[in-house]
DNA sequence: ATTCTTTAGTCAATCGGTTTACTACCGGTC
DNA sequence: GACCGGTAGTAAACCGATTGACTAAAGAAT
């Protein structure tokens, strides 16, 4: 029952250790005549023999496994698909994935990567759950991939979503259905400041674009990322007096949308035919099982995995930009909680000065 | 720049190798003196030295590492914790952890076991999305634990959540605040036929302890477990007769639930005033985030995650049970979608009988 | 007959630790 | 002077692969 070894097969195909190993790993094959090729294949397959990955990689400094750490993402379920982009990748190109959720701890941080360095790993992926500047842990070997982060003094190749990119393409869509009082519904103070930042700016660039003052009773803040302090955020702005009151609203994010759903359920207020509501991050659970299902952006993890994990095993090379930040693009995912403006409350096209 | 190896820690402190092995792993530490024992620890910590676990996992033959294969559990939003708690259990015992998803195909599990097997892992956890029994791949170690599911055959420990008596909590509830016509909103054919009979069996039970006879129109079925077929399923409860109409409904799972409230939203039917609900699942994302925020059933996905992964690491022992089936509890969560039925529709305690 | 090539392999070192079995030295005892 | 026990280590085998250097035997060329 004990595993086999190469000493067997070796033993059993009537050659030696090195025979076999080259054999089965193809090297000099053609030192080797038909007859005992095919004899060494057969005696590995029949005795079931599988290399000891460990002796292996002992030898030749390669483990063909790769370290992902990150703060959360395996452990909430908001950017799972890059755990599963880099979980396919390394599948496809015959690697193991380890993972490690630090919860964003430091000292757990420098021990995984300690502990993964110690297992010999190829490379390592060093993820965030969203997109911001990281202080990462010293000892990151060269090579080491940033996912949905970047470290603050630059040097290693990253990818992030294009945060006001995809903002300019959720507010033009509102834009071009016809709305100009448009609100955007931003988080709180923390903890996403940065994409925070970047959205309300492309947000302020289309309206600038558009010709469209902003008003600033326009931008408010829910005090988390939550339903309930959006609702209550969003209820401001239904108070307004009709001619300032917004006919769209740019969400932060997905839940923030809710919360929108929420409050304008309770005004009476019907979405998309009194209120267009376009979120952010296409929310697997909230997006879909909206009612109506909720137009967003795409927040690409998928794809971002993917990338960070292909260039990660070379097969993909970063950009050779000097920050060497790849944006991701955000698609826009159209659903029903998008139309025109009724032309009932305020004024049919009113502030267009 | 190269690593730090034993020989090099040896050489700087003036021992021999073996010296430095026994000291740094406490082994015979009383056969060296407090000075030996000072300085090789002080040299092994300045020279940044870590040892080579491949080095070191081919002559122990333990690696202290474990294989988590799933079908698609690290790469969806629903069980994710289960990974989260796996995860917890290895680092808190000096472990990493291994994460392969399948995707449930049978050859990617078998190359994933062989692959893990390879790694020289000291175990496996074999997990699902959902609880069901499976036919695991062959090969898999003694010791393997089934993480919500078991196999078919038997001969592991295996924990999954006792879904009959979470369906009792929940139906009890409602009987308990006082509804007498309790529909069951089920799910269609595939793909949880194990987790849907064990649900319905409960719901079944509490309402025959209960002396109510429940009504064939009150088990209703959404072809998928979609909110919007779930929908479509609860719109036919909602057009019976008012003496038929369900005054509390018992939801598959939180989805199905979502789709209750929009199909309420559209007769005009309040939660919980008119229609008390109880999802299952506790899904994050939507049932804190539905309006009123649901009451539901916990799936106690981190607490099974958790007691796999202890079973495994031999922390804890297993149930002595025949089958070796721990079932987990399911607690009931209290939101606000539950209250009396209103003694308007239908008549105020007609059907006691 | 000798040398050279080619064929078909093998030997032994190596990766970096752990572990078993051993030893050199010292002071004290008989 | 032989023996003993304790102290403070070390040498070498070992884990299971890979790999650079080498070789025995057969056949071809000179």
């Amino acid at each position: 029952m004990a595993r086999i070894k190469i000493a067997d097969v070796a033993r059993e195909a009537l050659v030696s250790a090195t025979t076999v190993s080259l054999i089965l790993n193809g090297r000099n094959t053609d030192r080797f005549p038909e007859s005992t090729r095919l004899r060494v294949h057969r005696v590995a397959q029949e005795l079931g023999y599988e290399p000891n990955v460990l002796a292996r990689g002992l030898r030749t400094q390669r483990t063909h496994t790769i370290g992902l750490i990150s703060d959360r993402i395996a452990t909430t379920p908001y950017a799972v698909r890059m755990v599963e982009a880099a979980q396919d990748v390394a599948r496809e190109h015959g690697r193991l994935l380890f993972l490690v959720n630090t919860g964003g701890d430091a000292e757990v941080e420098r021990d995984a990567v300690r502990a993964l360095l110690a297992q010999q790993v190829d490379g390592l992926v060093y993820a965030c759950m969203w997109h911001r500047p990281v202080d990462p842990p010293e000892g990151l070997p060269t090579g080491t991939v940033f996912l949905d982060c970047f470290p603050r003094e630059g040097g290693f190749p990253s990818v992030v979503p294009d945060d006001r990119e995809g903002a300019r393409t959720a507010v033009d869509l509102l834009v071009r259905t016809g709305h100009r009082r448009i609100a955007f519904v931003d988080i709180g103070e923390e903890p996403v400041p940065l994409a925070s930042g970047l959205r309300h700016a492309g947000y302020l660039e289309v309206l600038r674009t558009a010709g469209i003052t902003p008003d600033p009773a326009w931008h408010v803040h829910a005090k988390a990322a939550t339903a309930a302090d959006a609702r209550v955020a969003v209820d401001s702005l239904l108070a307004l007096p009709a001619h300032r009151r917004p006919t769209a609203l740019f969400c932060f994010n997905d839940r923030i949308a809710a919360g929108a759903y929420a409050s304008a359920r309770h005004h009476g207020v019907r979405i998309p035919q009194d209120l267009s509501v376009v979120g952010y991050d296409d929310q697997q659970l909230i997006a879909t099982e909206l009612d109506p299902p909720l137009t967003t952006v795409a927040l690409p993890h998928y794809e971002m995995g993917r990338w960070a994990t292909e260039v990660l095993l070379g097969v993909r090379t970063p950009p050779d930009t000097g920050e060497g930040i790849l944006r991701m693009p955000c698609p826009l995912v159209e659903r029903e909680s998008v139309c025109p403006p009724s032309a009932s409350p305020g004024q049919p096209a009113d502030d267009g000065q």
